[in-house]
DNA sequence: AGACTTTTAATTGTCTTACAATTAAAATTG
DNA sequence: CAATTTTAATTGTAAGACAATTAAAAGTCT
């Protein structure tokens, strides 16, 4: 584990791809304890705030964590799918947030994503799956629900589908696109209608699933998208006429 | 922007999480400066070190840029697709490579996204695209390629693909789920005959792709995540028998 | 001997101070 | 007015100290 000497690059960002490095080929293992600070930074010839930026950043990313006291130190962290999902999530917000990505163009990602696990959800779902659908189904047809609540109860929706392909993997990667639409949709306004036909496709995706039929459920989240676009569109025109 | 004074949490996390709230709310803008880390120091009544170790996990995340000099500080970042692409690379390949993913697992997923992006890319794709996807074929026929050059040309060849849909969002999602298999496709020796028919597949689907048929490049697709999972269910059998 | 308490030592977290390196702007000079 | 030098602001790095935490070791009492 050595760092370049001609390198133009700060000495902590150095060090941190070195230890990085380490963990992505496998030459540090999960629950392997670093050295102390104290002996990184003699090992690197560096000051020990600088070997602690280095730390950091690692920790930044979930891949150490450090604990304090006798036996403690920095350990390589097992990164759960947990700890992914909320980087993910933040990532995708910020993305879609600072750069100006419309909502048509995220709106199309997530529904083409999303009618990936269709059929997959359609297939394996289990029981609890469809009982979050029904159940939040149920909560987005209570009257005096804000729209944040409504959006929430949406996004709620949408995970219990895609957590029913029973594929992990394809879970952590919708998460961030099912989550970092949610600042588009909260400018959304609900009115009682929309909610209605909103409520009306939730209803025939959970009712597809539940009968294993992968065809309409992937018809009716083509329509949820749709539907789901030209309500944005109503809001920026409404926008645009004042 | 303030921190809690009764959190057991250490203080560079609590500036940082400070420091990003404003950032994601939007309190702090693209490209503007932050206070000098003195400032943010007298601010959060902290010394200088722990303000830097705060602004270092910031800048793991791309959420900060930094610049020395007169004029210099800390900036707000724009995260760039191409930030967040190598943030969700190497996300996914650790998530993979410490959770014991299945081989199958990994691939369905990958293949479900993939199909996704599909009929959208049949629809919108460039001359460029299907140019890279016809090159990348060509290599992958050259004698004498390593195996690792294969799959870094199927890469290659899959993220075309998938750029060829014309939604930035939906590439930069898709570009976890494919680079993060590479270190499990490295596993497959790919001998003569398996290459042979990847490469009759892939031009089954350049063929599809251009010739705008969702429906021939989504059996295709089919074609090739079973026959991919059928190799690496070779290997694996292999190595249980010796 | 065994259970409980105290001490010790290792380690990270934080503070203080200082200096080096970098860079843009201001001041100086020809 | 242009080129050069100086200056000041800012981040990067270093060194040393102390606080907080924690597990293990040592000690103590029953």
């Amino acid at each position: 584990m050595k760092i370049d000497p001609d390198s133009s690059k700060d000495l902590s960002v150095q060090i941190a791809q070195a230890i990085r490095d380490a963990i992505i080929s496998g030459s540090l293992r999960v629950d392997e304890r670093l050295p102390s600070e104290t002996e990184l930074s003699e090992h690197f010839d560096v000051s020990r705030p600088t070997v602690r930026e280095a730390l950091k950043r690692l920790a930044a990313q979930s891949l150490i964590r450090t604990q304090r006291g006798a036996s403690g130190g920095a350990f390589v962290n097992r990164l759960t799918f947990q700890d992914a999902y909320g980087q993910q999530i933040t990532t995708s917000t910020l993305l879609l947030s600072m750069n100006a990505v419309s909502f048509e163009t995220a709106c199309e990602a997530r529904y083409a994503l999303e009618r990936a696990c269709a059929p997959l959800s359609a297939q394996r779902r289990e029981a609890d799956h469809l009982a979050t659908m029904r159940a939040e189904i149920y909560r987005q047809g209570q009257p005096g629900l804000s729209d944040e609540a409504f959006c929430a109860s949406d996004v709620a929706f949408h995970r219990a589908l895609v957590d029913g392909a029973g594929n992990p993997v394809l879970s952590y990667q919708l998460a961030g696109a099912v989550e970092a639409m949610q600042p588009s949709m909260n400018m959304i306004t609900f009115t009682a209608r929309s909610r209605e036909a909103i409520i009306a496709l939730h209803t025939r995706i959970a009712d597809a699933i539940e009968a294993n039929d992968a065809g309409t459920a992937d018809s009716a989240l083509s329509e949820l998208q749709s539907y789901t676009a030209k309500l944005a569109n109503d809001v920026i025109a409404q926008r645009e006429k004042t």
